[in-house]
DNA sequence: GGTAGTCATTGGTCAGACCAGTGGGCCCAC
DNA sequence: GTGGGCCCACTGGTCTGACCAATGACTACC
């Protein structure tokens, strides 16, 4: 095992603490250190490595930060136990991936519940206005105009519910989810599955049952979710 | 702006420089730090928290790994851009001029959920910050330290959903339902009701129980909403 | 044989010094 | 008056060495 001194030369670009952070990651990533071995004292390790103490801990922080290691006050720091899962496969998803992940989590909150307030509140206009949506759509629209009337239907819903709240998450949540949902119109059968939908909470909002009109949200939500990651494991539509 | 120094009888299951991290984080997704504003001087802030500057750096080393700072050699620390949602949900329902009504609505929508994905996700520095809250919190308290506490203790909760947006959310429902919050710790009985309530919600989310997390909220907020409006009803000074 | 105390080891924290970018202000030459 | 260059205060980066606190093995005692 070999904790040998860091090339010198190499010390310009980062610092000194993320230097050796590189240089351990490398040596676990490696093979060199396996899981469960345990690391020299902080102070040899220093030693060893031509670096003061405190780097080589901010070294140790970013190690611990990224789960490569643990540290135990008074026992000393061992290579973690490598996880894999859903906590890794979470881990391992770009930024990009969480935001979104974050949109859709809050969006399956908010649009059941305005389906139900909806269902108790829509006024004689709100309905209206839902029921031209859904006059204007069918499977034979272009999936621009797909998506339009889509968008038009969640937002015409979320005035339903009478809450300005709602209606400025709902907006949001669709600007934020709007590549992804985009994906769910490229297909005819996408288009197909999304204005069912649309048609099913309308007619629970109309017939005064929030409870459905709820359920039948979530149903839409999954539905859609599923025909647009059938359509596209490439997020990038341009 | 207050760096205040962290009250000190919290240190005993953590590093001090978890503590500052988990203070300073407060403060950036609470408001108190905005996107673009300066930190003070890493000596300079070391010194108001009652800290070493070596400290001080763990917590800031931790802050930059989240992306929460960005730290310059010469120039000092800035808080970082916030992630687009965020910044935009922010700005949007900031705007706003809420109702209370819509606001508890939007709360009672958000909270449980809240609840829920804390007891799926909560990491163990989330739990160990909610204990600490609820070792704090007792019907002894004044009204005004209840209440700093309670609205500790759903932030800190939201931050344990590890969704920003639901974090964000948290704060402006709060923020918005504060005066009506603020009659249910005017009376020791009001404050009982509100820790006891707390505390059922950590346990489960302690457990690893989203459902019952969930319905523990449902039955807190019920609770000290009962209690706020019988206070309203009849104000009596404390 | 078990138990309580001891102590070396390890990470945790602190204080203070000096190094190394950064940027604004000052001064001089033009 | 203006431009350029130098200087210096300020900030983060790094190092040193000291002491605190948790751990666990070892030891002496009962």
């Amino acid at each position: 095992m070999s904790f040998a001194s860091i090339p010198p030369m190499v010390r310009r670009s980062r610092s000194v603490g993320a230097e050796v952070a590189a240089h351990l990651e490398r040596l676990i990533t490696s093979g060199e250190l396996r899981a469960g071995d345990r690391l020299p004292a902080e102070r040899e390790l220093a030693a060893s490595l031509n670096v003061s103490r405190a780097s080589l801990r901010e070294a140790m922080f970013e190690l611990e930060s990224k789960k490569l290691i643990e540290r135990h006050q008074g026992r000393g720091s061992v290579v973690a136990e490598q996880p894999e899962g859903v906590a890794q496969l979470y881990e391992n998803l770009s930024e990009l991936d969480v935001e979104i992940a974050n949109a859709t989590e809050l969006r399956d909150l908010v649009e059941p519940r305005i389906a139900q307030l909806a269902a108790l509140r829509a006024a004689d206009s709100n309905l209206i206005s839902l029921e031209e949506v859904l006059a204007r759509s069918h499977a034979e629209l272009s999936p621009e105009e797909s998506l339009a009337l889509d968008v038009e239907f969640h937002t015409l819903l979320a005035h339903a519910a009478q809450n300005p709240l709602l209606v400025t998450l709902c907006t949001m949540t669709t600007s934020w989810t709007r590549n992804t949902r985009e994906l769910g119109h490229r297909t005819r059968q996408g288009r197909e599955v999304s204005f069912r939908g649309h048609q099913a909470i309308y007619e629970a909002v109309l017939a005064r049952r929030p409870a459905p009109a709820g359920a039948a949200m979530e149903r839409h939500l999954r539905e859609v979710r599923e025909v647009s990651s059938r359509q596209g494991a490439h997020p990038e539509p341009a």
